[in-house]
DNA sequence: TTCAAACCAGACTGTTTAGGTCTGGTTTAA
DNA sequence: TTAAACCAGACCTAAACAGTCTGGTTTGAA
């Protein structure tokens, strides 16, 4: 159950990234606390995070009192950043990838409909920085008409 | 490679859908038909289509010269349909279902993102109906801007 | 110098999903 | 009666998912 769902490790390396933008830069938060504070598993979010510093938008210090800090700041971080330091491009579709194709691609009649989800989605985590949610805890919760009924 | 992508056989389902809304609607297409003119595997397209049966969506003719049929007007059957009847309800994080849930629900700060994203698929999905892909076999090669680039 | 607290790297595991295929039906027009 | 078609569900292989485990390396402090 779920189409077009974002797995867990995304939702979690996001957990983790907003957690920080909401700590001093200065500061290292240990792999510990951001786990407990998340509710992530903490060994699964310490693999997660190798991406995010890979990526170039965590770094880390070692040893005691070590820990982990944004690389810039959270209005410079992007879900799109996130996303894409896990898992790559997002592509909607295999035909909405550079390196992916498709052989029924020359005589398609939907591609316009993917690149209008992919414009839209891509958009929407390009646009979106850590920054934009250091308020409200928990809002939109009223608009629930959005959820699709069951088939 | 590929966060967020639409599995295979939604593909398909959609293939066939529009295949046969392109198709006269009395007249039955067999399964091989279909198959063979958009290119997918015949038994897989076969399971895939009994969803589609199931959802309402296609009414088959069983025997001889038997086949498959849009069960209601092109213009009737939406993206989202389709989807659905595979799928279930969309939903583009575990947060935007009803079903599942998640504890750090009441804290989180990123249900806005999730619900515009939701929001924004599924209005694209539910408003494309089979009648508005009739025309234009190639279009919109040229936005490949909205591509995400490498991570 | 030694220790331990932290991060780092990658192998490993169990479960589920994806993408099909295969077997054996049932229906029905000729 | 036959065979062309659909129908139902078991089956299969590979990959992805969600974690865990083991064993490092770094580094501040006692
Ligand atoms: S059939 Fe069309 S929409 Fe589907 S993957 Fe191929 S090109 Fe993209
Ligand atoms: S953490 Fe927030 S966004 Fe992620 S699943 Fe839970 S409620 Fe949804």
């Amino acid at each position: 159950m779920g189409v077009m769902q974002i797995p867990r490790r995304v939702d979690y390396a996001l957990r983790a990234a907003i957690y920080l933008s909401h700590q001093d830069p200065e500061r290292s938060c240990s792999l510990a606390e951001i786990a407990r504070h998340q509710g992530v598993p903490r060994k699964f979010l310490e693999k997660i995070i190798q991406n995010l510093i890979r990526g170039g938008l965590v770094k880390s210090k070692r040893g005691p009192d070590g820990g982990y800090a944004l690389a810039r700041s959270p209005g410079e971080i992007s879900f799109q950043n996130v996303i894409e330091a896990l898992e790559g491009p997002i592509a909607v579709n295999v035909c909405m990838s550079q390196h992916l194709s498709c052989d029924h691609l020359p005589r398609c009649t939907m591609l316009g409909v993917w690149n209008e989800i992919q414009r839209k989605v891509v958009d929407v985590f390009a646009r979106t920085t850590l920054a934009d949610l250091q308020r409200s805890p928990c809002q939109a919760l009223a608009s629930s008409s959005s959820l699709s009924s069951a088939a």
